[in-house]
DNA sequence: GATGAATGAGTCTTCATTCAT
DNA sequence: CATGAATGAAGACTCATTCAT
């Protein structure tokens, strides 16, 4: 929640900001990151920063708010099969769109997998809010509903099966991507089919063998 | 690569340093873990400090072996395997020894964890050389060599289920693990093969549906 | 001296504003007092702040002599006295009021005590004007002539006297006001009494053994 | 408790310091006295500033105790008469002493004031610990062993006659040095006298009229 | 007359590292 | 080989005040 200051500021001066924001972020981590750096690279006077933004927490808040609105356009496709209820279909969206928002924004991306990757609870929950907490379970009732229509093996653990896409999601894109943006789309594609079809094969309810 | 200053020193001293240390990145990560701090924690001159590693980055190398080495000790069993050259057993021990680690050594486990996410790729080579790329490698083979064997579906590329599993064994064992800490090594390891019955038939050759 | 902005405010913003610098001073003392702090308890524009004072030290200023003037309502009785010419009444009631006015306000009180203890000559002659020593003159005569009456005893000198009742009226009262605030006004009174007959012994001409 | 770092420095330097801090502390008050200003009168590197001393207040603690030491050398005479029994014999050299080390040391004796008129009790508490309070509790029971032997009138409360003489002999001190200052050592005296001679005769047993 | 953004010097404190003893 | 003092750049953040709207 930065300071409404923020929202006011002409636009130019607005981006300038967030995108040395940005590339902060994306340089040095957020335990890294330098507030007097960035009011350098922009110019701005450091008394004016904080009449912006709370603190650096405020600020980092902010810059993953922002890559989460983008992330969301990216994966609009992705939740628009979830409702149509084809969870192998989402996930397979899911990542493509992972990939693609990556390729598009790679250092957005990279931040928000920093973000993701880290170990500090507080930090997190004070950031996200209980956002995560319930994007899971909403997942989790998505898949139930599947096994009950017998699309996914009753064997599968649906809290397990919930993480593991999460997991994929977010670490595997950002992998593959660092691949990917040297080749091309398509050949990219083709590397996340690959995984793809592993977990399919592996939570569907056809011919699984007896266990 | 400590100065061989630091391996003449009394057990004693060596492991209160190592401790120390292991304290500090567990608490803090690397970017802000404190050499002031640790040299204040265990009451040696900071002085000292310096003719026993180069820098931070050099204690930080050093923790991540010997983490490294005591992880290999858990992961024995699974590679065992490796040569009985049965992929699935391999995975589910490389699983099970990761939550073993975890639950024998948790700050150790995280601060590997912690490493494993790091992004920085010039810090990881500097600290770990090529050891993950051959590790790597040596994965792929193998899958290759199961794949011609039938055990596993052709449709697999090697490369991805490789990733796959070195990403799972790290994170999701760290995950699971947290929860695992409070629950009995029973109940975790039921959690666990739920994970890996997903892998499992995600990459096993039969009753494939047909493609 | 605050501009005329200010008292053409109305009463309640005007109040607002008082009563938030009241809590300022108190809690921090003038030179930690935050003039930031005060616009974002008060809300009002940091550019009205200074539309109304001239800066930090006229806003004590002018808080000074709001109190100052609180404090002479409650002394009034005292002064009616010192008409009467009875110096040992009047000290009396001084030192009462005093307690009365803590009682009452005790911040305000605080404020107060704090600036009589400010050593910096300066800043204090820039606040309070002559009025210190207008009245320190005042106290002076009064005692010469009560000595001239026979009341007080011929070895007690004037100026000595005057300052000792003026410090003792600021800091005493202070002083046991603070345990006065939890007892009850009569016993806060009999701890007054107790300090008062020392002075009025001190000074009284009656029964002085040879010196 | 400074660091034993500041008491290992050569002398010059300590004393360079304990200067700069006097001087800073004497100008600005504790809390505007800048470390910052400090450092780059003395010369020194800001970082050592911070390896000899915990922060400022660890600085301002010490400056109070090493003024606290020389003080006590001032009135070590009036201790004796501690010794003695005498109570009127000890006021008045505690007076006596508190205005010679006023005329010494002005500036040390000023921060010493300064600090007796601070209002925030944790923070003296936190300097002083628990000396105040039983400097305190011993004078009390003096007053109380004159009291038994006919001394000290029997209407007088011993706590608030150890209070008065803690006050005078602190604010009443600094006060009239400030003409001391330039008046001969012996027209002080002479106020001083006077002021004495208030209490002596409000406190003493002798030809107390009946109340 | 009200506003509130802009300012940049200022605050205290910690940092990793060097080096003389 | 141990020591621990010295360093000064850097950290996040606050300040009183100005000024254009």
């Amino acid at each position: 929640m930065p300071h409404p200051t923020f929202f006011n500021l002409p636009a130019d001066k607005r981006n300038l900001i967030f995108e040395a924001a940005v590339e902060e972020f994306y340089e040095f981590g957020y335990a890294k990151a330098s507030i007097s750096r960035i009011v350098a690279k922009t110019g701005i006077a450091k008394g004016s920063f904080y009449q912006y933004f709370e603190d650096k927490k405020d600020l980092y808040r902010h810059v993953l708010e922002v890559i989460g609105g983008q992330k969301a356009d990216f994966s609009a496709a992705a939740f628009r099969d979830l409702e149509r209820n084809d969870l192998l279909q989402t996930v397979r969206e899911l990542f493509v769109s992972g990939i693609r928002f990556y390729r598009a924004h790679p250092k957005l991306a990279s931040i928000a997998g920093d973000f993701a990757k880290l170990r500090d609870p507080g930090l997190k929950r004070e950031i996200t809010g209980d956002a995560a907490a319930k994007s899971n379970e909403f997942f989790i009732q998505l898949i139930e509903r599947q096994k009950e229509s017998g699309r996914i093996a009753p064997d599968v653990d649906p809290p397990v099966l919930a993480d593991l896409i999460a997991f994929l999601s977010v670490y595997v894109a950002e992998h593959y991507a660092d691949q990917a943006l040297s080749d091309s789309e398509e050949q990219a594609m083709k590397t996340i089919d690959s995984l793809l079809r592993i977990v399919e094969n592996g939570i569907a309810a056809t011919n699984r063998s007896g266990r």
